[in-house]
DNA sequence: GTAGGTGCAAAGCGTTTGCAACAGA
DNA sequence: TCTGTTGCAAACGCTTTGCACCTAC
């Protein structure tokens, strides 16, 4: 998906709701889609602050309430990486997937399986539970660090 | 696997590490292996004041240390909610499972399909991840909330 | 003009920690 | 005795909030 396509859906949806677009929401977003990273709010803060082109800085509280708006619109997903983080990554024009997160580094690999997503459906139903979401997240060690912990043996 | 075998593992592995067997430890102790619900640190300590039949009240800061001990003894686990609340479980003599938690009412309903785990081995050996633990998590509505829900409607 | 958005600093929440008193071994 | 453990309260990290000022519409 084109950015430019991203961002009409942005401000659609801003309109949608009768939100106003703002210069922060635009830096935020902006930000957040010039990455294809993972970042907690904290690290957005940092870029935003950094890449002080405008010289302007998003303001933390701002920067929460517009991640807080974006996923709701669905523009960014949010998990917890268990080590009492949590980090967000855009969405649109992703497919969904879930993580592998290296308990040694923090480096987060993303990995999907149609099997496994069928087989929570098939799981859910058998309990009359109705699956909005989820989260599927390994930890361990990644190849790199696997490698690294083999020659320090 | 009987209470009294795991208390007298909860003892041993003190033992074995240098660390005492204190009254509190032991209330704690007690306390999560009188239950299979899933609680947080909040509850537990909840529980501890509550059901003071010794009067004594063991200290949050206590609490929060002893949950951690036994989960680093592989004594209980614990997952986050997704709400924001870290959650235990005890573990001996259960079985590995995954969760899924009701959106509306908080329920948390376990599950467990081999086919998943498997699934999720071939793609951590696809990336060359060594898993060390894991995390499924459904979230949605649950059985009872569907209902209501859509009597609502 | 006006409802909605922002920045600031303070509060919130769950959790951890420093320290002096305490208690198993 | 002597080291590990406890309770307290303060600190913590991340996130949310109240409020006065600001700004897109």
């Amino acid at each position: 998906m084109k950015h430019a396509t991203i961002k009409r859906r942005f401000e659609e949806h801003l309109a949608q709701e009768g939100q106003r677009l703002t210069n922060q929401r635009t830096q935020v977003f902006e930000c957040i889609f010039a990455t294809h990273d993972h970042f907690s709010a904290e690290t957005l803060f940092g870029w935003l602050r950094d890449t002080g082109d405008s010289g302007q800085v998003v303001s933390r509280a701002t920067v929460y309430r517009t991640l807080d708006l974006l996923e709701r619109g669905g523009f960014i997903e949010s998990f917890n990486t268990g080590m009492g983080e949590k980090v967000y990554e855009h969405v649109m024009g992703h497919h969904h997937h879930d993580h592998m997160v290296c308990e040694e580094c923090g480096q987060i690999q993303e990995f999907h399986d149609e099997r496994i997503e069928a087989l929570q459906l098939e799981n859910a139903a058998k309990h009359g539970f109705e699956v909005r979401g989820h989260v599927l997240r390994l930890s361990g060690l990644c190849r790199k660090c696997r490698r690294q912990a083999t020659v320090q043996d």
